[in-house]
DNA sequence: GATGAATGAGGATTCATTCAT
DNA sequence: TATGAATGAATCCTCATTCAT
């Protein structure tokens, strides 16, 4: 809740009861997200239907498109929401770093947190998933992937100063990629399995971004030592 | 009539063969097929519908059902044909390797067969794109996962050849999943940025790798040197 | 908004309970049930489609089905309709009689107060015809049946005080089929022809059951006089 | 095979071999109509499918329309068969009986013999149990009626020979009609049971008949018996 | 005759969305 | 606002029947 977010409470759009009417109004739309959350989590994005959200939220489908014009924008919200909760608990996290900080600790505790974060709230991972046909990234996925991609830029620029644009973002992209590739090998998984899983996440990132960043310091001796 | 027909008369007690197809017919799985993949490509699999696929076919719903007992089955049997194919173009390619092959080129040339195999038949992505949620693979994709995953557990298995099932499985399926994360951005690219996607997942694979074969002689080198 | 729906402020986490229906929804109900009616009558159960239904309703497919999961439960409620509808004009009817009753007229007056009751629901025969494969009741006609075979055991057993349930049972079933048969043959004429077919069932049923009852007065004279 | 159906076997309707066409012709029927019998009793006459009674038959659809027109026609020529086989079996039973049989030991005799001829051709009920609507007799299913129908009356004019023709064929018809109502409680059941829903149809049946007979002989004191 | 391919309307059911109350 | 009713096109799939070979 940053300063930013609380404009709302202050200014009075319509007469009346503006206040109470948007209490309402903003307990619904968590009740919605809450349970699109858990909708999206138990049968995917695409199979999720807005009536079993609404059933799900315990409200008519009326209800659901009082506060939702679509599917989409109920994803689209999710997102931002996650997003935002992602950023509240990590600060601009993923955001740059002390440069002096060892690439392997940065990236490590990047994964633990970010996985921790999708166990937290496994819709992340239904959201995340991107579009069913390449190229063709649906609006709901969109806003998700970009802010991810702008943090991942971030934490990266710190490591890689001198990069070219295109080869910082190429290099974002891979990143997530990968990430998202581990992720779903991740929570494939259970226990030891698991946590085994992250453990080759960690080294799939660190060596690959181990030789980009090079030149700082005695860091490659670490992506040289395998498990 | 020729005179194999005539055996008819001598009342064969026709069992539950397969029923013997004919050309026409196999024709008309070639086309559905075809007429599948091009929705699949399209669409994605999820939203791939059975009369869409039809239409495309030029034939009618009905049609469709004489050859295939539901879309699963489509999938199923086209996953199987590109697998088949894959294997005529590569041989048992991707299979052990003469183990003084670099790593590096090893890997170069596993992931530009793969991509040139995936740009002649997109299909290949859309089925090879896993379950929505995490854990639960439909069949449909079990067998081609199944599949490459044993190919892959093949190539590497020359280069780790001590590692222990598990460790080899593991490193199998992060390797397919970084595959297909980084075809989802290869193909979501075009001309030279495409390239350079190509190049990216090269390199995290290779690099990924290099650490676990590593006492192989002095291939580490190679993983060292940046783009 | 009066003030009873305030309530909402508290949020009332709602759970699972059944839906609060509207007026409007109720007469839809009503319409859907007499369209099936409609239906099942005029094409049998097996034959009936739920978009016929629907059509006979005058509403989409998808209205039916917010009311009704599936064709089954059309039936199954009809039935249960309809018996409910016969209770209350009949009370417990054809359950235990004044035993001082002639078998004669209690017979006498079931057959005519069920057939009139068929007469006047003719969906009710739709409904009560068996199973097209002996032995695999389904659940939609089970219900009915049940019913009414422990209504016609209410009646019987105040004529066979004595018989072993087994007996009474079997003697219930009898009089169903019976009952079954000649109905169909009862609606399949008009007129005069109906009427002596209403005759002869009831001739039927009292001659089958007089001797059962056998020892209670002189009512055997009556199933010796021939029509 | 009685004398006036070895005709075919005489008459050249054809040139050519019509001999070995026909021949191979009449398997091929006879192989049709077997699976029929099989996939009407196993799913109901209406359930039923073409395909699945040439599946069952391991011809093609194709060759099934190539002697029947249609399913209708399937079902009445296998009622057709039917008949003549149980006329086979019986001979012109259950036709004229010495008028000096007890009706006991004649309907007894009648059910035993019809009971027991179901149970060799299950088939029997599946084409037997009547139109779903009252009134509306298929084709299918009138003929094989028509025909038992006339049988019965045979056997009660044996009976009744003073009986107005009106009266004959009414109380032939709930002849028919109490029979299939017992056959399908008898069909239902097993051993014991069954055994005695055979009995109580004979009941049924006896007493029904008894007081239209009457005066022939003390024939009433039977009927008087209780089980 | 025989085959298997082909049809296409129709079946049950779902779902995103809109509407009347 | 909130509700539940209403929609209708779309989904997968079946089946009696016809057609080309």
């Amino acid at each position: 809740m940053s300063a930013n977010r609380d404009k709302d409470d202050q200014v009075h759009q319509e007469k009346e009861q503006p206040r109470r009417r948007q209490a309402r109004g903003e307990r619904r739309i968590a009740q919605l997200l809450e349970a699109a959350a858990t909708v999206f989590t138990t049968t995917g994005y695409t199979a999720a239907s807005t009536n079993a959200i609404a059933r799900e939220a315990g409200v008519s489908p009326g209800t659901l498109y009082q506060f939702f014009p679509n599917k989409e924008a109920i994803a689209i919200e999710l997102g931002d929401r996650l997003i935002h909760e992602m950023r509240e608990m990590y600060g601009e996290a993923l955001a740059p770093v002390d440069p002096a900080t060892p690439l392997e600790e940065a990236v490590a505790s990047a994964v633990d947190r970010f996985i921790a974060f999708n166990c937290a709230h496994p819709a992340f991972f239904a959201l995340m998933h991107g579009p069913d046909i390449p190229g063709r990234m649906a609006e709901e996925h969109d806003a998700l992937h970009a802010t991810l991609l702008s943090r991942i830029e971030g934490l990266l620029s710190s490591f890689l100063p001198d990069a070219a644009p295109a080869d910082l973002a190429r290099t974002a992209h891979m990143c997530l990629g990968l990430y998202k590739a581990g992720l779903e090998l991740v929570l494939a998984h259970e226990g030891a399995e698991r946590d085994a899983y992250v453990q080759e996440l960690k080294h799939v990132l660190i060596r690959y971004l181990d030789p980009l960043v090079g030149d700082r310091l005695g860091r490659t001796e670490a992506a040289r030592t395998a498990t």
